[in-house]
DNA sequence: CGCGGCTTTGATGTTCATCAAGTAAAGTGG
DNA sequence: CCACTTTACTTGATGAACATCAAAGCCGCG
C-alpha cells in the first residue's frame, strides 16, 4: 500500500461532478484540502470488518470485493465494487466499526476524506445528504437484487451468472483476465472450489468458454445466458 | 384493506419522538396534517414491485415481509419487518418504482405521507435527511447481515434460525404463533416447503420444539441455538 | 359439498460437499 | 538462483444433503 497526499485537480474527477454536485464552490475547497489519495495493490485489504470507521473512502480507480469472515475463518464475499459503486458507503452512517472487510482485487485507487468533515456537510447540506442517500440506496439495492437472483440459480447458473457478470457490468468484453481466484468466486456464490473448477472445467468442454489460467474468453454468450438463465 | 383519515395525535407517535427528533413544530404539523392511517389485514399487499412509488410509508403497528417474483411466478423473501424498520425506505431514494413488495404477515397499521412532501423537507433540512439515512443504512445492513447468516447454514440451522428470530426478535417469548405459512419459510430461507415440514417434524420428534398447527413452542432452545449455529 | 391451498410423509434421484491425491504456480529463505 | 514451502488449481470417487415426484389428509371458503 502507498500513500501520499496529491492536490484535489483531477479534471475529470466523478466525485466534483457527480457526487458533490450540491456542494458549493468553497465547501468543495474545503474537503479537497482535506483529500488524501492512496493506492492500494492487488490482495491489500482498504478496511477490516471491527476496525473503527473514521474516514470517508471513495474508490476512484480499480476494483474492490467486500466480503465478511465466518467464525470459522471462511470468508464469504458480498459483492464486487467499481468506481462510483461506492462500497464504503455501507456501514459509515449506521456504524462505528465497520461491518465488512473491503480489499483491493485490482490495483486501486482511493480517495480519502476525514469522516467528520463529511458528516460536518452532510449536516449543513441537505442536497448533499440526499445526493449521499440516492447512493447508498443504489449501493445496496444492487446488493439485494444481485444475491437474489445468485440464490435462485444452481451452480452452473451461478457461475455463468459470475462470468457474465465481469464480462458485462466489469470488463465490458468477452475476453478478460478473471481478477479473483476459484476460490473467491466459491466465496460469493456459495459453493465449494471443486466444483466451481468443475463447471468452469465443463463449460470449457462444451465449447462455451475458453480458459487459459485466469483468462477468460467468452466463446458462446447465448448459451452461457441460458445457462444462467436457468439451465 | 381499510382506509380512513386519522389526525396525528397519537401521543406514543414513535414518528415524532424518534423520527422526526429533528424536525421543528411547524414542520411536524405540516407533516401531520397530510398524514393518513390504513389497515392491512393480514395477507394483503401494501406495496407491489414494478408500481411507482409516491408515498412514504412507515409501518406503525404489526408485522410484514418484504419479497420479490421471479420470472417463473415464484416468491423469494427478503426480510421481514416490523415497526421502526421502515421497510419501505429500501427503494424510495433510489427508484421510481418499487423493487419489491411489502405484504402484511399479521394485521397492520401504516402511516402514510406524499412522498414529494417528505423529499422536500429531506431538501430544507439536513439533519432530518441524516436520520432518515442512518434508518436506511440500518435497515440494509440487518438484511444483508442476515442473508449472509443463511446462506452459510444447511437446511435445518436455516430452520432453526428463522424459529429462534421469531421467538428472539420478533414475539420476545418461546411460544408464539407463526405468522407464516411452511412455504414462506421455505422462500425466505431458499429450500423446499417439504424438507422445512420435515426438519420441523424432526425438531418435534427430538422434543426441541412442540408443534400445532401455526403454534409453536421452544421446548429446548440450547439444542435449537447448537443446530443453528451449526448441527 | 367440493375445490383449492396448506400440510405431511415416503420413495427416488439429482446436485453438491467432502475426501483424496496430484500438478502447477508462486512466494520464501539460504 | 535453486531447493523448499505454501497456495492455487484440477480431477476422480464417494456419500450426504436436498429437490422432486407422488399420494393422502386437513382445513377454510364459496
Amino acid at each position: 500500500m502507498n500513500s501520499g497526499n496529491i492536490k484535489c485537480d483531477c479534471e475529470d474527477c466523478k466525485l466534483k461532478s457527480l457526487f458533490f454536485s450540491h456542494v458549493t464552490v468553497d465547501e468543495l475547497i474545503d474537503i479537497c484540502e482535506i483529500k488524501e489519495e492512496r493506492t492500494y495493490f492487488k490482495g491489500d485489504i482498504i478496511t477490516k470488518e471491527g476496525d473503527s470507521i473514521n474516514e470517508f473512502l471513495y474508490l476512484k480507480e480499480g476494483l474492490v470485493k467486500l466480503s465478511k469472515s465466518t467464525d470459522e475463518g471462511k470468508d464469504q464475499i458480498i459483492s464486487f465494487s467499481k468506481p462510483f459503486d461506492f462500497v464504503s458507503l455501507l456501514s459509515v452512517f449506521s456504524s462505528d466499526t465497520y461491518q465488512y472487510s473491503v480489499s483491493a482485487i485490482e490495483d486501486s485507487h482511493v480517495c480519502i476524506l476525514d469522516l467528520n468533515v463529511v458528516k460536518n456537510h452532510a449536516r449543513q447540506n441537505a442536497l448533499f445528504t440526499m445526493d449521499l442517500m440516492k447512493r447508498v440506496s443504489e449501493a445496496t439495492d444492487k446488493i439485494v437484487l444481485d444475491n437474489l437472483e445468485i440464490r435462485r440459480k444452481h451452480l452452473k447458473g451461478r457461475v455463468a451468472h459470475v462470468l457474465l457478470y465481469f464480462a458485462n457490468y466489469i470488463y465490458m468484453k468477452e475476453e478478460f483476465e478473471l481478477p479473483i481466484s476459484r476460490r473467491e468466486i466459491a466465496e460469493y456464490i456459495g459453493m465449494t472450489t471443486e466444483n466451481v473448477i468443475r463447471t468452469l472445467s465443463e463449460f470449457r468442454k462444451d465449447k462455451i468458454i475458453k480458459i487459459f489460467g485466469k483468462y477468460i474468453q467468452i466463446a458462446d454468450k447465448k448459451r452461457l445466458e441460458n445457462i444462467s438463465e436457468f439451465g
